[in-house]
RNA sequence: GGGCCUGUAGCUCAGCUGGUUAGAGCGCACCCCUGAUAAGGGUGAGGUCACAGGUUCGAAUCCUGUCAGGCCCA
């Protein structure tokens, strides 16, 4: 070609070029998330978009979702995110399928971090001496001032950082666990299990703290080393005999020794040994009877050379041995106590269901180990944590002989009467030694809990404390939770994933009584007074008449009140002097407050309507916690659960499967992804992970979900860029330019397509339904890419580029387009908020800062409309085959753009009988499709040699010079109105 | 130590009640397009299904054990 030509040939071309119809949008190609969210979420708040999504919905129409209470307490994690995100797909889903989904979030406000905090700052900051020096109530009030600040704080960060993911929540009306009728509500839960007898009051062994008189938790301990003195202190068997046998000796026999053999312990606290009711063996251990200088005594096995060597013996002979079961209810006499202890001082929370006749026995125990010791172990119910459960579990006396402030009452010996117990260490040792009961001692030093405020010793003392009982003979609460989470009955709690039933009754069949009180200032009491006498006063209708007060005021008039202003609901029917009670001091287990969420929310807010409710969703921990102790005191209080489905969650780990913490530094910090990613890619993310397991988490995964993002972004993008001078019609009127789907061709691109998306809708809704939100995700990616970016939008890029504007054609893509790209912003918004409402609006031309039309306000389509022709699964299967053929083609170097070249493919079965060839050259990006029944393989036709429009690049066949001297095709002419 | 759960290509995951050459996506390599362009499309390589036993005609799939990891207990 001359330069001349050549120089007319790109003069035509940038001339034909302006005809084009080329894509345009005002639809960035870059999300901009970090700074245009905040945009969206403000411009919902304008329009109260939490309200009017629910109202959008109808009443009657339901589903009633309940949100766990997250701690009050930090900044939000990952495992927020997760979590939040979840839900916030859930009341999403359902607000799209034309359901009303209200969504009250909560907090858990009460409890000991919060205190444990609020204290530290007191501490640092001097003003807790201030403090320390008021009255009970008093200093209770001011610590209780401050840890309300502190809670107040904190849920308003959440709920600054939980919008910032955004989610849709009624955050102007939380639920929080210190708001006066929540705590009111609680106390009514409380009153319902006093009411059904299931509330007692038993001594239980804590933390506790001798010189500030309290019981601690675990938190308030701090370890120091200390010099203690260890003992190991032989109990003389009752029946000799019997131990012999138990060795299989004969009694009778003459090598048989005559005298009594011992049992030998080890203990480090030698005070507790007053209260010694039992002594514990591992039934799997094999024990040896040994001969000691002449003594004989019982020791593990695998601990008589240790033990003998410390206490320096000089013959040792191991007589026989046995295994620790054949030991079990041998029965011995206490050291220095030879008549037992004198119960009948003890108060009658100590004997509860006790029988002192069992005491000083053999039992087992698994905690028994050889590290240290004999092999058995000193066992005070009273005064020790395994102690304690293996007295529950023997029906022995939870017996503490030791009052409040670390001295000794009447039922011990006189000589420890009234002694404190750390100078009994060293009189109950001498006192051994003297009897020839020691057989050895020695001081050593080593790590013991000490209070973290006083760094003072303390010691396991059993305490009064209130219980909800589980194990009750008549309506036990564990029988009821089995029943209702019984998988053979019909109208049982249901779980996502299934294996969460089998854990949660995995967890119930052991799961103890419950103890509530705890001894803390920030939390709500336990509405229990006391008489001068010592009775306590705590009925239904006491907890009720607090509860009516405690919503009226709040809980702190526990500590600002006196129990005649207290109790004013109250009728007190047998004349109770009120002035001369005692307010109780306890609070409840924070658990149980929040486990009366299902009362304090559900059942408060819709007059009982919401209950049971429809699904909690929270992490596999609350297996034990939430979901059980919200459970429990249902079950009780209703007689049924307070959930009808469970889904859990797993954990956050990092991308070794490792736990993540920050000491490790493996953490990702909630704030860094959002303000990196933007929240809409965390959000795909969360969609994208299989939550029933660990959850891997890493920058990279949240830089693979900002590429999906991308995809699914530019996808939309494109179909938006083909409908700037498109006008959709209004719904129901055909004012606008589409072309209605339902009389779209069969065999029609767009009724292809149309259907393809309606398959697809349907899968991702069902998707939804089941809460396989990743399910979902990857239905939507492969849509956009494979359906849509690969197949679809390949094939029409050209009629919408090159058709009139106005043809027919071209106007019926559009319509497609326009479909497509609403209902995709449809199913993409319970994911992508933002986006989809970006797309939603861009798609009706709305302007930035109108509120009005918002994806949130609209539901699901339930279809196109379209019907395709039965063929096009086929069809678009063995489109693969030719452009397989094609490739090969091309991979031989013989042909390098599809337009140069044509398809000539066999049909043997009639299949593309109905179809338009230039449909079918479009969706394999050739100029010219022919079919051939004769053929038999497909055939790539070189087109190369034939005349190329101009306009449209393609060698169609019809491309001849044309009046303005261009080369032109039919189509292209036409167009352009050249002839 | 106990209960529940997990371990499949370099990475994230599908693989239902055991049945032909184990599937996606990402990443990677190569190629095309340059009228979706800090975009778009195509092709390809990659796995003794944690390990060791067992049941079976046949196991990624069922059973036992070991190892590694998670949650909840002790």
């Amino acid at each position: 070609m001359s330069d001349t030509a050549q120089a007319a040939q790109d003069d035509r071309a940038k001339k034909y070029k302006k005809t084009l119809n080329l894509p345009k949008t005002a639809f960035p190609m870059k999300a901009n998330l970090v700074q245009n969210e905040p945009a969206s979420q403000k411009r919902w708040k304008k329009a109260s978009l939490y309200l009017a999504a629910q109202e959008a919905r109808p009443e009657a129409n339901r589903f009633v979702f309940h949100d766990g209470p997250p701690y009050a307490n930090g900044n939000i994690h990952l495992g927020h995110l997760l979590n939040k995100c979840l839900k916030d797909f859930v009341v999403r889903t359902k607000l799209m399928e034309g359901r009303r989904c209200p969504f009250i979030p909560g907090w858990d406000c009460h409890g000991l971090p919060i205190e444990h905090r609020v204290m530290q700052e007191l501490s640092e900051s001097g003003k807790l001496e201030k403090i320390a020096s008021l009255d009970d109530d008093n200093r209770r009030m001011a610590v209780r001032r401050e840890c309300q600040k502190y809670a107040s704080k904190h849920v308003k960060q959440h709920v600054t950082q939980m919008e910032r993911l955004l989610t849709l929540a009624d955050y102007d009306h939380p639920y929080l666990t210190m708001q006066p009728a929540y705590e009111g509500a609680v106390l009514e839960v409380f009153a319902g299990l006093v009411e059904k007898g299931l509330v007692y009051r038993q001594l239980k062994a804590v933390h506790w703290s001798v010189d500030n008189e309290t019981a601690l938790a675990d938190a308030e301990l701090e370890y120091y080393d200390r010099e203690d003195i260890s003992v190991y202190v032989d109990f003389v068997a009752q029946d000799g005999e019997a131990v012999y046998r138990a060795f299989g000796l004969d009694p009778e026999d003459d090598d048989t020794p005559a005298q009594s053999p011992c049992f030998m312990i080890w203990t480090t606290t030698p005070w507790t040994l007053p209260a010694n009711l039992a002594i514990c063996v591992n039934e799997k251990f094999t024990y040896a009877l040994v001969r000691v200088d002449g003594n004989i005594t019982v020791l593990a096995e695998a601990l008589v050379e240790k033990v003998t060597k410390a206490g320096k013996s000089e013959s040792v002979e191991v007589l026989a041995t046995t295994t620790g079961d054949k030991l079990l209810n041998l029965r011995y006499r206490h050291a220095f106590i030879p008549e037992g202890p004198d119960f009948s001082t003890q108060p009658d929370a100590a004997m509860r269901g006790a029988d002192p006749s069992g005491i000083y026995r053999v039992l087992a125990a698994d905690y028994v180990t050889l590290e240290d010791g004999t092999g058995l172990v000193h066992t005070a119910p009273g005064h020790g944590a395994d102690d304690y459960m293996t007295g529950l579990k023997n029906k022995l006396p939870i017996y503490c002989p030791v009052t409040e402030n670390g001295t000794y009452d009447t039922s011990v010996p006189e000589f420890l009467q009234g002694m404190k117990v750390w100078d009994a260490n060293e009189e109950i040792t001498e006192l051994l030694r003297t009897d020839g009961a020691l057989f050895y001692d020695h001081r050593f030093m080593h790590s013991y809990p000490h209070d973290w405020r006083g760094k003072t010793p303390v010691i396991f003392r059993a305490t009064e404390q209130w219980f909800i009982e589980v194990d009750n003979k008549d309506l036990s609460l564990r029988d009821k939770a089995f029943e209702a989470t019984d998988p053979t009955n019909s109208d049982s709690v249901k779980f996502v994933p299934e294996w969460g039933r089998n854990r949660m009754r995995g967890m119930l069949e052991t799961r103890p009584d419950w103890c509530i009180s705890r001894q803390r200032a920030w939390g709500l009491p336990i509405p229990a007074f006391y008489t001068p006498e010592g009775e306590t006063l705590l009925n239904e209708q006491t907890v009720k008449a607090i509860a009516t007060r405690f919503r009226e005021v709040g809980s702190d008039a526990w500590f600002t009140e006196d129990a005649p202003t207290l109790l004013q609901h109250w009728t007190n029917p047998d004349n109770v002097d009120l002035t001369s009670l005692k307010k109780g001091m306890d609070i409840f287990d924070v658990w149980f407050e929040s486990g009366s969420s299902w009362n304090a929310v559900m059942r408060e807010r819709s007059e009982g309507a919401d209950y049971p409710v429809d699904l909690y969703l929270e992490g596999s921990d609350q297996h034990r916690g939430w979901f059980q102790l919200s459970m429990l005191p249902a079950l009780g209080v209703t007689g049924r659960p307070p959930f009808k489905t469970l889904l859990t969650h797993g954990f956050c780990v990092d991308k070794e499967g490792k736990k993540m913490s920050k000491s490790v530094g493996n953490t990702l910090e909630v704030d860094m992804l959002i303000e990196k990613f933007g929240a809409d890619v965390c959000r795909w993310w969360v969609a994208s992970v299989n939550y029933e397991n660990d959850i891997k988490t890493d920058l990279a995964f949240f830089e693979t979900s900002g590429e999906s993002y991308r995809k699914i972004r530019n996808t939309i993008r494109f179909m938006l860029s083909n409908l700037s001078d498109f006008t959709a019609s209004s719904p129901g009127c055909d004012d606008g330019m589409c072309v209605a789907p339902e009389s779209m061709p069969p065999a029609s691109l767009e009724a292809w397509v149309l259907s393809a998306f309606d398959e697809m809708s349907k899968k991702v809704r069902t998707a939804y339904e089941t809460y396989q939100f990743n399910k979902a995700t990857t239905l939507l990616y492969n849509f956009c890419n494979d359906t849509l970016s690969a197949t679809y939008l390949g094939a029409v890029k050209d009629r919408l580029y090159c058709d009139a504007p106005d043809s027919e054609r071209r106007r019926r893509t559009q319509t497609a387009l326009w479909d497509l790209t609403d209902g995709l912003a449809r199913l993409l918004a319970p994911i992508m908020p933002h986006t989809a409402d970006e797309a939603f609006r861009t798609l009706r031309n709305v302007d930035a800062k109108d509120p009005a039309h918002c994806v949130h306000l609209s539901t699901f389509i339930d279809t196109m409309g379209a019907k395709a022709h039965d063929a096009w699964p086929a069809v678009i299967k063995v489109r693969d085959t030719w452009l397989r053929a094609l490739e090969d083609v091309r991979a031989k170097g013989d042909i390098e753009n599809p337009l140069d070249a044509g398809l000539v493919v066999p049909d043997p079965e009639g299949l593309l009988s109905g179809f338009d060839a230039a449909d079918l050259a479009d969706l394999c990006s050739v100029s010219r499709f022919r079919v051939d029944p004769g053929a038999s393989a497909v055939v790539v036709e070189e087109l190369s040699g034939e005349p190329r429009c101009e306009r449209s690049w393609k060698r169609d066949g019809t491309v001849s010079q044309r009046a303005d001297g261009g080369m032109l095709s039919d189509r292209d002419a036409q167009a352009v109105g050249v002839v």
